[in-house]
DNA sequence: TGACCGGAAGAGAACGATTGCCGAGTTTGG
DNA sequence: CCAAACTCGGCAATCGTTCTCTTCCGGTCA
């Protein structure tokens, strides 16, 4: 007898523990077990569970039955194998944890499943060097196709061309000119533009553009719009470089506020909200007001955005249909690898909180 | 043009088409055209290439440079169905937007990619029918293995014991008692316990718990630790019960406030992150101050917490800790599949912030 | 009655890599 | 100098499906 008072729990897992041996049946039925079982041709089995050829209503019923009753799943690494087409997708992320991707990664998930692929999911971690692994070891894996957000103009230009030969690609949210591909893109520049008439509107007219340095798409996009823009309208404007990171945020902020006066912006237009992020909370951290003596933007409407204080306004993508928008694509340059590439440019949309109107007019009126 | 809102870059690109189709050289090479190219047979290249045996260096150069000259990729497919390995690990979340589960997926991503296996996603979206759906889906995929944080402790047995039966599979951060499995949690009890003690020991006393219902392991486990303390403890306390977001932090929080004044509260315990956020962002709203009026805890310590105002006061999740010891003990499950199971309970740690302790004393010592 | 047709089912060859086994050539020890 | 050991390379089976050919059979039409 063991003793009273003793792991009760690991006792009790012990016993389970055969149990788990025992429900292992090593390997789940096969095509050829079923044949067995009903005494047919395995090739008889395959045509009734695929249902492509007609076989006879009583073998198929006998068929059927013993495929559930073994708990037949076909094989789909056997499958891929023979049809060449393993009814998955690779997608490629620069940086899983700006949410902004985890809400694309979702939508993507679900496009694709809903055209029954899978999902084989890649962090490249703003490296190109892990990108151009990472893609290699996807397309070894034979992927009927690779989403990517890459991660530099630039340096991506040779992964993408060399993955681009071998499997479909469709490059999503940042795109790389040179490559020959499908892409889905946000109109980075109509975003930024919004952002800007709307703080014109409110009398704002000395910018800071806090933005990502490097040559993603979506960087440079962001900056060359603001540039152009700013050029031509605000009074005074000045760029500033660091990355996507709300702790690139914290810090311009805090440059933004301590410089002199005349370099002294009275908004603050960041690339992403992750960067606006950083910057709202280091400014309250300060002391100082905003709107009221800055305004923030921020770009991408993620779920965080409406809950900074002040709330954000931003820039909203289009996640959702980026996504289906992608995967619809992929699946037509699988059908058809010789179409003409395809580039589409989603358009995104204002969403005006308190970060650049005051709290009681945030429901109403637009001021001016 | 088709449908507003959208332009297409279309004209420019037809002429690089060419390249593309150019580029395609259908397959990629296989072993025996880089047998052909040598002039010796697939199996000494195999063997070369995978170096298990040895292979006259003459022929060996010879080998080596025809497959890189043909960029040969080994087709992870045919070997997965000869050596029954996919080296691919599936992973189940119950839902991708809470932010907690990208940072677990990050790191999961990592560790995987250490062990030389890739990882296929799938999104339960907190349904059990999805849920069990998508396992199967892995399982047909042949999958080495199963990475899953479960929707629910009661609707997700039957999945996961048929799971567990045909394919070594590891439970994360939320675990199911009556399956065999190994599993990777954290200690929720301990984490609630620290967040009330360190509540009383600023002097609260009144608390209502915004929790999620369900029977969620993480729910059930932080709910039950709340009452059992709360009883003991507590001058006053209440359960309320929504779900893991946003929305219902920001509905409960305002019930809070309106409450009798024999239910108030002076601290609000929530069941994570979110919830918690919700709440903040709502009593901002209603004007009411934090921690001064009510104090706000959350749980997970996902980046948001240090992004609110105040920054959350929570309890944080090692998930670099939990997903490297989910990878590790899958990989030691899929060695020794009949091992007994193993369940693994991490420590989690108090983060203090401003959300229970104000500004200035924030940094300094704890009041009384 | 014989040629023909079409449905139903089987035989067997892929798909691409791994691997056990065998044989031919080379070395080595007695 | 011969046998035994050892190297190196090829043949062929295998993994589980799919799919193309055949084969077989009953029925129809001239």
């Amino acid at each position: 007898m063991d003793r009273p008072g003793r792991h009760r729990a690991g006792a009790g897992r012990a016993e389970r523990t055969a149990h788990v041996s025992q429900g292992k049946d090593a390997r789940p039925a096969t095509l050829r077990e079923v044949a067995e079982a009903v005494g047919c041709s395995v090739a008889t089995v395959s045509r009734v569970l695929a249902g492509d050829r007609p076989v006879g209503p009583e073998l198929a019923r006998r068929v059927q039955e013993a495929a559930r009753e073994l708990g037949y799943l076909p094989n789909q690494v056997a499958r891929a194998l023979r049809s060449r087409s393993t009814a998955t997708v690779g997608l490629v992320l620069p940086q899983i944890t700006n949410p902004f991707f985890p809400a694309l990664m979702r939508e993507v998930e679900h496009a694709l499943h809903d055209q029954g692929r899978a999902l084989l999911l890649a962090d490249s971690a703003d490296d190109p060097a892990l990108e151009a692994e990472r893609i290699e070891l996807l397309i070894a894996r034979q992927v009927d196709g690779l989403i990517v957000a890459p991660v530099d103009q630039e340096h991506s230009t040779r992964t993408l061309a060399k993955a681009a030969a071998r499997v479909p690609v469709v490059l999503l949210d940042r795109c790389v000119d040179v490559v020959q591909a499908d892409a889905v893109t946000v109109d980075n520049t109509a975003g930024i533009r919004l952002l800007l008439e709307h703080l014109k509107s409110l009398g704002h007219s000395r910018f800071w553009f806090l933005g990502a340095a490097g040559d993603a798409s979506a960087a440079v996009e962001r900056r060359a719009a603001f540039q152009e823009w700013a050029a031509r309208h605000a009074a005074f404007w000045r760029v500033e470089l660091g990355d996507f990171s709300v702790g690139f945020g914290q810090h311009a902020a805090a440059r933004a506020v301590t410089a002199a006066a005349a370099h002294r912006p009275d908004a603050l237009v960041c690339a992403n909200d992750l960067i606006a992020a950083g910057a709202l909370q280091r400014l309250r951290e300060l002391g100082v007001s905003v709107p009221g003596e800055l305004a923030v933007t921020g770009f991408d409407d993620i779920d965080l955005a409406s809950l900074t204080s002040p709330c954000l306004t931003t820039v909203r993508q289009p996640n959702r249909e980026l996504a289906a928008e992608a995967a619809r694509m992929l699946a037509a340059r699988i059908q058809q690898p010789e179409a003409s590439a395809r580039a589409v440019r989603l358009t995104p949309t204002l969403v005006a909180r308190g970060s650049t109107v005051a709290l009681e007019s945030a429901q109403g009126s637009r001021a001016l």
